[in-house]
RNA sequence: GGCGGCAUAGCCAAGUGGCCUAAGGCGACGGAUUGCAAAUCCGUUAUCCCCGGUUCGAGUCCGGGUGCCGCCUCCA
């Protein structure tokens, strides 16, 4: 019963042990906010959002930070070159860059907000760190990690000689392929910004290095991770993308500033794909959570769609994987329901602990399958598992509640389900009856009618052998 | 050109060399049940991308193809 997880770093998968014991400092890589965030992007944050709560669910405190890039971040287009991303946004439509980041953000708390993403103990704002970061690039110059070009100021990576430890990449390698003009300013080609100037640029920070500067990207995570959590922290999580090179230079600048190891673990998930291949504005496919709902589906269905695959395998997206996590979902939702009756003495002439065995069996194939590297779909038949024990009989009244405690657990961990009681009023119950009456006195019409006019309220009824069902759809 | 990952049923997706004659979810089809419907129950639905190799034994390891994905200076 230890966790295993996989770490970027070691390419392997390692027995998960905490620096100090007992306590987890963790640093997500965040959203930049020149955009609305989209399906491909919630699944990296719904993974830190997972891997947060099963720590927690293991008994660690997590002390859990995830930032909001909102500057420095430049774009790289061979039109545009260099500019900052949400600078181009704001040149695009013209407003103020931080009104385009603010809008942005908001918008990302409140999608998070509705894919039950819990909020984690900090999620600092790089322009809130722009002076600790001036520090900490003065502070490199002077340990002559850095040198400074006019307003700019560069890493030089030649003085990191584990400069790709990380993403496996070598320097000389990186020339090869440069998509980038060469920038004679840099001692090497694989050097990187550390600082910038320029004085056409809207958000803009007087420093020792100029009056109009700005922060490089990978400058913030170092300082806010470093700020909030301490030197050394245990787990650094991201989109693979990320792996090189940002979090390549994090590990070089920090470790290089505090001569200390900067993150134990590096965990990257994997590109989400829809349709069986990348998402593109071209085809039409780069989803966001608006898109999600305006399909007629909820957030709740798409956490667990984005959820349920393995978060180091591809994942594919489809309309039809939404159907498929609705229905999933809506016979996990109908199966808390059917445990809270059996808990409540409703199920028969079993004895109360019989099926115990079997829920004790789901509990640890939900238990093995997270502690294998947050494996999802290791777990989740653990869950599945319950349904046809109580469809069969197979659950005594106290086994039903081991099962429903079990069901808590995993939904703090998941946060999938739909644990709330449902109750309907008098008046549907009053309705429900009188169609039991047409139903007696052959009036099927009429009982078809009362039928119709719950499923519009969203109840849906069952006839079944020992009497009517109801749930909500 | 360099680095890394993936390829399992109609769809999604586990599988850590030997109870894999391959989990789980969704769907489809046949049957039972039902006033109808829904739900439920029973049954059916996989030459593990291709070709070689290692091994007593490979979906699982190695080599080579093919296809897809990510990165190579700032996209989760």
């Amino acid at each position: 019963m230890t966790l295993k997880v996989y770490n970027t770093l070691t390419r392997a998968k390692e027995t998960f042990k905490p620096l100090q014991e007992g306590e987890v400092r963790m640093y997500n890589c965040g959203p930049t906010v020149y955009n609305i965030q989209h399906i491909g992007n919630f699944r990296a944050f719904l993974f830190a959002d997972l891997l947060r709560r099963w720590l927690e669910a293991s008994g660690y405190a997590v002390r859990q930070v995830m930032n909001i890039t909102d500057v420095g971040h430049l774009t790289d287009d061979e039109h545009d070159e260099g500019e900052d991303k949400i600078e181009a946004m704001a040149r695009r439509s013209g407003k103020d860059p931080w009104a385009i980041s603010r809008q942005y953000t908001d918008k990302f708390l409140e999608d998070m907000g509705q894919l039950g993403v819990r909020e984690p103990e900090a999620r600092p704002r790089a322009t809130d760190y722009v002076e600790p970061m001036a520090k900490m690039v003065e502070e490199l110059i002077e340990k002559d990690f850095a040198y400074q070009v006019g307003g700019n100021v560069y890493f030089d990576v030649t003085r990191f000689e584990n400069y790709g430890k990380l993403s496996g990449n070598r320097q000389e390698d990186l020339e090869a392929g440069a998509r980038i003009a060469i920038n004679d300013e840099k001692r090497n080609p694989a050097d990187f910004a550390l600082w910038k100037s320029d004085p056409a640029h809207l958000m803009k920070w007087e420093t020792s290095f100029g009056p109009d500067g700005f922060p490089g990207w990978h400058a913030e995570c170092t300082v806010m991770a470093i700020e909030l959590l301490g030197e050394s922290i245990d787990i650094h999580t991201g989109g693979e993308d990320n792996i090189f090179p940002h979090h390549e230079c994090e590990i070089a600048q920090s470790e290089a500033w505090t001569g200390k190891p900067f993150a134990t673990y590096w965990m990257h998930t994997k590109f989400l794909q829809v349709d069986g291949g990348k998402m593109s504005k071209s085809l039409g496919n780069v989803y966001t959570l608006d898109d999600v709902l305006g399909r007629g589906f909820t957030a709740r269905q798409l956490r667990f769609a984005l959820l349920r695959g393995h978060y180091r395998q591809p994942l594919n997206f489809t309309w039809d994987t939404m159907v498929a996590a609705r229905s999933a979902l809506e016979g996990l939702d109908d199966t808390v329901q059917r445990l809270r009756e059996l808990a409540e003495g409703k199920g028969g002439d079993l004895a109360p602990e019989d099926g115990s065995e079997l829920v004790a069996q789901a509990r640890a194939t939900f238990t093995q399958g997270l502690d294998d590297d947050l494996n999802v779909p290791r777990a989740l038949p653990g869950l599945f598992a319950l349904r046809p024990a109580v469809l069969e009989h197979r659950l005594g009244s106290r086994a039903a509640a081991e099962a429903l405690d079990f069901l808590c657990l995993a939904n703090e961990v998941l946060g999938v389900l739909d644990m709330d009681e449902c109750f309907i009023d008098e008046q549907v119950e009053e309705l429900i009856e009188a169609r039991q009456q047409a139903r007696a006195a052959q009036d099927f019409a009429e009982a078809d009618r009362i039928r119709g006019e719950l499923e519009a309220c969203g109840i849906v009824l069952e006839d079944g052998p020992e009497g009517v069902r109801w749930r909500r759809c």
